[in-house]
DNA sequence: GAGTGGTCTAGACCACTGT
DNA sequence: CAGTGGTCTAGACCACTCT
């Protein structure tokens, strides 16, 4: 029922039948519209403020939103199933692997004091036998350290972290750069070509986790988001 | 009240004191523990839903989520917007300017019939004295016909836009492409310098409106993306 | 069959805010 | 001051699902 109510506002406002800065009706009359309780009323009405489609001011009413940020949602999956999710084989390989002290050059990849250890590695992901992404890698030893046993030959460090580390936050940025010599060596292409860099900080339980960097070829790569009211919720 | 109980479970899960897969208690366990209603226990784990924390199954209880996906919300502003956000001064220019009928290169752009009416416009952002963003813009001409008499000399077709279209749905792209001769000339970069490409193709009531390509230095912007468990809802 | 979550009701009190 | 949304209650019925 309240989806009913929630889907009808909805419409009237997608279809353009309320504008932005419309007062929508009352939770009152809508509950005589529809012959149902308020609470009922109030959660479709709450839960189109939550996707951004009205807001709410006491004593006044309930408006249409000025859309004016597009809140896009981006599902970001680890590559494994990205891959595979693709159709394609996939394929993962070790470059590198040491464990070590933090030093100057990590201070703007993870946030840790001067000195901890980290596990740094460098791999790849392949897909249908190209290089699909090269990932560099920082794990903070002290949050998770039974990295330091895994030798990570065969398990990526994206997917074994998620089996380990409960819940987290992230940060993502995203931004092109021209390949340097090595990300050009390891992923194939011609150094200064377009690349992709998707960099993900993870924290949990407010103490940083791990700090990843994944370079993807720009002309091989595309991160589509959707942004849907509708989708939401 | 429900905002504690679903801080309460929020924290157990971050912490990582109630793993994934952990059941936590049922809903009458956390009437009695915080002396309310079910209807308040209710609305807190629902709303941990909607988050993707925890997974509900009748007769068997609530569980903690396997985090797999991870999925960041990414807010896109108005150009202008964003750069006065950043603290810089603010220009626009706009470049190109023609009403025509599609051909066959927009059929990858906007998805209407052959033949179709288009504005297609090419403006440029700046942000302190530097060029901010190319922006090379389609728009519908029969979904938003008040666009052909507008010149959008002295207003980016992104705010007009905003203004005029009730709410839409969207679909990004984003990807790093090496600038072409003129999108360089355009940003005053070199030729084949890396890039980042946000598309951006808008609906509204099941018509396409809009499509714009924001071309933008890969040395000088970078998008943001938060996944934080703890911020929506 | 029993226990869980999903949903709804009718009523209530409160805080805020615009007149 | 009056009317709005924000929130909570105590109880109810149902559908689903596991045992």
């Amino acid at each position: 029922m309240h989806q009913r109510i929630l889907s009808d506002v909805e419409g009237h406002i997608l279809s353009g039948d309320w504008p932005p800065g419309y007062r929508i009706p009352f939770e009152h009359e809508l509950t005589e519209q529809y012959r149902c309780s308020r609470m009922t009323v109030n959660k479709a009405l709450t839960d189109l403020v939550k996707r951004g489609l009205i807001e709410r001011r006491r004593k006044s009413g309930s408006y249409v939103s000025f859309p004016q940020v597009q809140s896009a949602v981006m599902e970001i999956h680890d590559v494994k199933r990205e891959v595979q999710s693709l159709g394609l084989d996939y394929a993962y390989r070790l470059d590198e692997r040491s464990v070590r002290k933090m030093n100057s050059g990590d201070s703007g990849r993870i946030d840790l004091p001067a000195s901890s250890l980290l596990l740094d590695l460098t791999c790849r992901h392949f897909a249908g036998g190209l290089v699909f992404c090269l990932e560099e890698r920082l794990i903070n030893l002290s949050a998770v350290p039974e990295a330091e046993a895994e030798s990570f030959d065969a398990v990526a460090p994206g997917s074994w972290l998620l089996g380990k580390v409960p819940w987290s936050t992230a940060e993502h940025r995203i931004r092109a750069v021209a390949a340097s010599r090595q990300a050009g060596q390891a992923l194939g292409i011609a150094t200064g070509a377009a690349c992709l860099v998707i960099e993900r900080r993870t924290w949990s339980g407010g103490a940083p986790v791990t700090s990843v960097r994944l370079t993807y070829p720009g002309d091989r790569h595309e991160l589509i988001a959707e942004f849907a009211p509708s989708a939401a919720g």
